[in-house]
DNA sequence: CGATATTTGATATGGTCCATAACAATTATC
DNA sequence: GATAATTGTTATGGACCATATCAAATATCG
């Protein structure tokens, strides 16, 4: 729907435009009603997206890494040995604008594009000993300051039941 | 995290690499396993969002609203006579950018900036009578093929536990 | 009052992400 | 062996987001 990406300074809190004052003795213009906009399916679900990646990039500050990129090396790992189009393709990114992302890891010396024997054409995907460790510590992370954050805020159970909500619209909706 | 978003005809159908056959006798490269990526909240929460939008556009096709002039119209209603500023602030909007999307509501004769005359430096926005006649007939839309699909989907009681723990998220994570 | 700061809408601009077309190299198909 | 299809790549344009800056209007404060 809209509200901002970066996170960091968002300068523009959403639904908060009259500063966040606890009610100070100013006139004050009284906020506004957002009415039927907060059932919303997507605006509701947009503004969570939003907030969620913007405390995994928070929470990878250190390691410097992207939700896309994270689940690039979450999935490299996981299928080893596949080319850049499988991979790609089963993250819904579209082949041209994998390659940038590639560059990117591979300058960090996180994953190696290695030229395939049956095919040399395609490139194969594997990570190198410093994108394991990195992805270890980046999945520590998540749990600890990520998950856990989630898990605190609408108890283990309703978690649960939250991604697979989502998973069923992912796939059926 | 990933996806593609226009939808209509999204070339690059997400985990699903390998075409969507019911398991044709060709050999066909085993599909890849997503491992810890399906339950991360991240990847799941943004392929949700990407369905939705996708579906809330086919719905609204014959309107031509997107999700963010959608949520514009529906808070100027409930909110007439706020300027620019209010109004954008609270969907999180950056003013500089809102100034295109009211000039396209506007030249579509849905919506009106008015010089306040408290403060002439401020524009009143208002729906012009198309423009609330165009918003009835999306909230019709968005209830009978937005909502009813979701509906279809998790369950009255499900869907209304889903958006009240996005709304969570949205709003204390 | 009058100088200064602030606010509002707007423009210009750059970054990021997403999508399409086109290409060379390689492989598959007929 | 000619033609078609695939892989990685480049180039390019669009949509969205963010910052700096501006003129006009207003607020603030000496």
């Amino acid at each position: 729907m809209t509200v901002s990406k970066t996170a960091e300074k968002s300068s523009e809190k959403p639904a908060d435009a009259a500063k966040g004052r606890k009610d100070a003795g100013e006139p004050q213009a009284e906020a506004l009603q957002l009415g039927e906009l907060s059932e919303q399916l997507g605006y509701v679900l947009k503004r969570a997206q939003l907030k969620v990646f913007e405390n995994f990039l928070r929470c990878m500050a250190s390691l410097q890494l992207t939700p896309a990129q994270f689940s690039v090396l979450l999935l490299v790992e996981k299928n080893p040995g596949r080319n850049q189009t499988e991979i790609a393709s089963t993250l819904g990114i579209l082949r041209p604008n994998f390659v940038a992302m590639l560059d990117n890891l591979e300058s960090r010396d996180l994953c190696a594009r290695i030229r395939s024997t049956n095919d040399r054409r395609s490139h194969i995907l594997v990570l190198t000993d410093k994108g394991k460790a990195v992805l270890a510590r980046a999945k520590k992370l998540v749990a600890s300051k990520h998950e856990a954050r989630l898990n605190d805020l609408l108890g283990q159970a309703n978690r649960e039941a939250l991604i697979e909500m989502l998973s069923k619209i992912a796939n059926d909706f």
